[in-house]
DNA sequence: CATTTAACGGAATGATTGTTCCCGAAATTC
DNA sequence: GAATTTCGGGAACAATCATTCCGTTAAATG
């Protein structure tokens, strides 16, 4: 029989999720990859297909993680408005904190692919109906609560949030980024799920 | 005396700028410059310096023309709203007949270079607080007025749009843009110019 | 322990990267 | 029209790009 894998798939992709979300997809190399995931070329190309495989798979791996997490959020919540609020100080805590000003993964490869490349486009549209779904439904039962004015309807509030998020996530990546921007911006966009 | 110059250099550095929009810094390769601009390689680098400084002269470009008309637009403004609404109903037409889905290309160098490029990031943040600081005096001025009200101040309210108009440019390059999308999005934002 | 099978490291691939350089061509002034 | 000066086309540069291939090594089964 043949030799295991010395290397934990999960743990190189994430490490290859990384690099890509920092660098991008043009930014990162061959070389790159080589250095950062601490495998060998060949393993490399063994394992996970080419670059642009490779890259798919990091931004489905950040979906996983990442909108999961947020929906699995939004899906337990029970007051619609602190959960809004909790989800965005989230998004401004984690930019404050990220050194590297990577922003979010799903953005920024929206950005550098989306127009030109079907497979990412589809996979960033996903992400997106995922989530503008899961503040759909929690929107649409506070307007059946009575805690959410129905003066717009859920579709186009959960849109908008999303569009406010999308626009953190650049905020993100730029100078100007401190707490005091964040939070007019979050509080204002809060502000329209109120009476 | 020497021979003049043979191509009209604003004319190419807007051939510049386009290609650099559609397809950012790494994307551009001398080559896809060259065959684009349609002046020889070496015109090129004794024209613009170098594949980096034709960048910057690129963004720089953009922002005198793009930002340039926006501001104006802003400080001519009579009525607040109507110049909100009509800003951002320019920015969904321009979304929704490019074909190239090209976005905006502040953002998109935001998202590819600021953070590991101080001078572009230099170049994007002095566009953002310019088109921001116009936001802000429509805005203070039309709550003298009385015509918007003054429950966020007037520099939260201007952040908030420019964030809402980055979200916007950044829908623009995903499949799921069309009118509907737009629409909701704007017409949320726009209600909290609103009493 | 021998055999089998796959992972490994690294060299090598051809293509493309950004940039430089040189030489012939073109245009302006005298 | 001759002299001057710069422009432009293209060859050439070394470096890096993504990818492939091969010989060696290591591990698991019999």
């Amino acid at each position: 029989m043949a030799r295991t894998k010395e290397f934990d798939e999960k743990n190189v992709l994430e490490k290859a999720m990384n690099l890509f979300w920092t660098k991008g997809f043009s930014g990162t190399s061959a070389q790159n990859l080589v250095n950062g995931l601490g495998i060998s070329r060949s393993s490399l190309y063994d394992t996970f297909g080419d670059k642009h495989l490779l890259f798919i798979k990091s931004l489905e791996y950040y979906r996983e993680n990442m909108a999961g997490k947020l929906i699995r959020m939004i899906n337990e919540s029970t007051d619609i408005e602190d959960t809004v609020r909790w989800i965005f100080q989230t998004i401004v805590n984690e930019s404050l904190s990220d050194k590297l000003s990577k922003g979010c993964f799903m953005v920024n490869s929206t950005v550098e692919l989306a127009p030109n490349d079907a497979q990412i486009s589809a996979i960033i549209d996903a992400n997106t109906q995922d989530i503008e779904d899961s503040f759909y439904r929690i929107i649409k039962k506070g307007q059946q609560l009575g805690t959410i004015p129905e003066g717009s309807s859920a579709r186009s509030l959960s849109r908008f949030l999303f569009n406010t998020i999308t626009g953190l996530r650049v905020l993100a990546k730029t100078k100007r980024m401190n707490r005091e921007v964040f939070d007019d911006v979050v509080s204002i966009a809060i502000s329209v799920l109120k009476k």
